[in-house]
RNA sequence: GUGGGUGUAGCUCAGUUGGUCAGAGCACCAGGUUGUGGCCCUGGGGGCCGUGGGUUCGAGUCCCAUCAUCCACCCCA
């Protein structure tokens, strides 16, 4: 191993370091408090599976599956995979502990990091964070828009603007399949004007070529058949009425027929939400609806919905449109001794200090008077509680007001209530 | 997996056609103020100039490779 290797992170990967930590907190309180107000309850499960689960569970065909996953023999010979998306493992975990059998729906989040092998770029590690929520048991169209609302609620709440809610319907297992012959059909005739990407496409996933970027590819697709045209009464019937609840909720769409999600088991709903300003990388989340995924991995038929969306896109969203995160590691008091050793004394006060509640901290390295308060002032403290020789032997204590400057002396045994009342009354 | 840009102090970056080129600002530490932070002044510690080869009398500077990083493609969150 070279040197280097020991000291520096692997790629794709970021260390959250103390000075960024108060977004992530944000982000993870409101995503917790958001799922409980909507009655979804949290999940953990392992951040590796059995390949087999993201094999059968996302698509083999997926571009995720096929070159994105970090896939390793354990010591005993077991093939697993570092999740790359939370669904799959959530479906297993409903499966493996039988909790529909507590009555649906069964309704879940989950916060965490996902692996996805690529190459880095602005938006895009090789480790990252999702929140997501998943929804068991109910084919009603209004819990697809309970879903999206609580997608657009998290943004809004941490005052995320100017998000496209973009929205699909790509049909069920039938009518996709009928559309995918019609679609065929329509592109047959200029399929060598195709990129070369899109040609593979044609044969194993043809609704792809909608996603492709090229101005060729999107000129011959711009005038193809769309899906929501072919869609079955009941994939029709469902659409209509989740955009019926969305409009009754307020939430603004954009119906977006060339909406194609990456991952294969999505039916009906699909929606992605869109932000620009973070780069290439414009969706800081999506979802949908996955009807067929508990019985494909096993289960019986039980319908579900649900969404991801990227925590370090939210991130870097916040910060691209100027949101300011509250600091969270400001010291309130720092204890400052000078003259003759009051090291007992400062160290009980301290004590004193935190078991009431207050930030607080204290030199370790013997520094002057004067190094200490800048200490203070670096750790952001309010107050410095000043022990001096003089003062102490009088019993009390000098407090001072680093912001506004101001300096009285209390009594020793006054002190901490005092800073209790000036914290009280806004310092 | 493909393409382009960039690697010099903890950070942001200067460094002229190869010849005091080891520099600045910020940050850090100390002193000015022998008991008081922020502002100011003075001083200090810190660099295998990403790494390995090559060209040359001489390379931070040119060439090659490699690694890292950023951006874009691809794909997605």
């Amino acid at each position: 191993m070279e040197d280097f290797m020991l000291i520096t992170r692997p790629r794709g990967t970021e260390d959250i370091l103390p000075e960024n930590i108060s977004g992530w907190y944000l982000l993870e309180a409101t995503a917790r408090e958001l799922s409980y107000l909507y009655g979804y309850r949290e999940i953990r499960t392992p951040i590796f599976e059995h390949t087999e689960i993201f094999n059968r569970g996302v698509g083999d065909t997926t571009d995720i599956v096929e070159k994105e996953m970090y896939t390793f023999k354990d010591r005993g010979g077991r093939e697993l995979t570092l999740r790359p998306e939370g669904t799959a493992s959530v479906v297993r975990a409903f499966l493996e502990h039988r909790m529909d059998a507590q009555g649906l729906p069964v309704k879940l989040f989950y916060l965490g990091p996902m692996f996805r092998y690529g190459r880095p770029q602005a938006g895009r590690l090789r480790q990252f964070h999702q929140f997501g929520v998943e929804a068991f048991g109910s084919m009603d169209p209004g819990l697809d828009a309970e879903v999206i609302a609580l997608a657009m609620n998290f943004y809004r709440a941490l005052g995320l603007e100017d998000l496209e809610l973009h929205l699909n319907s790509v049909g069920c297992p039938e009518c996709r399949a009928k559309y995918r012959e019609e679609l065929k059909g329509y592109l047959e005739p200029y399929l060598k004007e195709l990129c070369n990407t899109c040609q593979g496409r044609f044969e194993r996933n043809p609704l792809r070529i909608f996603d492709c970027k090229s101005s060729v590819c999107q000129e011959i697709v711009a005038k193809a058949p769309t899906v929501v045209l072919s869609l079955c009464e009941d994939c029709s019937d469902h659409f209509k009425r989740v955009q019926g609840y969305l409009e009754t909720l307020g939430i603004d769409f954009i119906l977006d027929e060339h909406l194609v999600r990456g991952l294969d088991y999505y039916t009906k709903t699909a929606f992605e939400i869109m932000v620009k300003g973070i780069g290439a990388q414009s969706s800081i989340g999506g979802g949908g609806r996955y009807d067929g995924l508990v019985e494909n991995l096993g289960g019986k038929s039980v319908p579900g919905i649900g969404f991801g969306l990227g925590l370090e896109r939210v991130l870097l969203t916040l910060q691209a449109q100027g949101k300011d995160l509250p600091q969270i590691n400001k010291i309130e008091v720092m204890v400052v001794t000078v003259g003759a050793d009051l090291n007992k004394e400062a160290v009980r006060l301290l004590a004193n200090l935190r078991a009431a509640g207050f930030k607080a901290d204290k030199d370790y390295l013997e520094r002057s008077l004067k190094a200490q308060m800048k200490y203070a002032n670096r750790c952001k403290a309010r107050i410095a509680l000043i022990l001096g020789e003089e003062e102490f032997k009088r019993g009390k204590v000098l407090v001072r007001d680093l912001e506004t400057g101001s300096q009285e002396e209390v009594p020793l045994e006054e002190v901490v209530d005092f800073c209790r009342q000036k914290k009280e009354s806004g310092w």
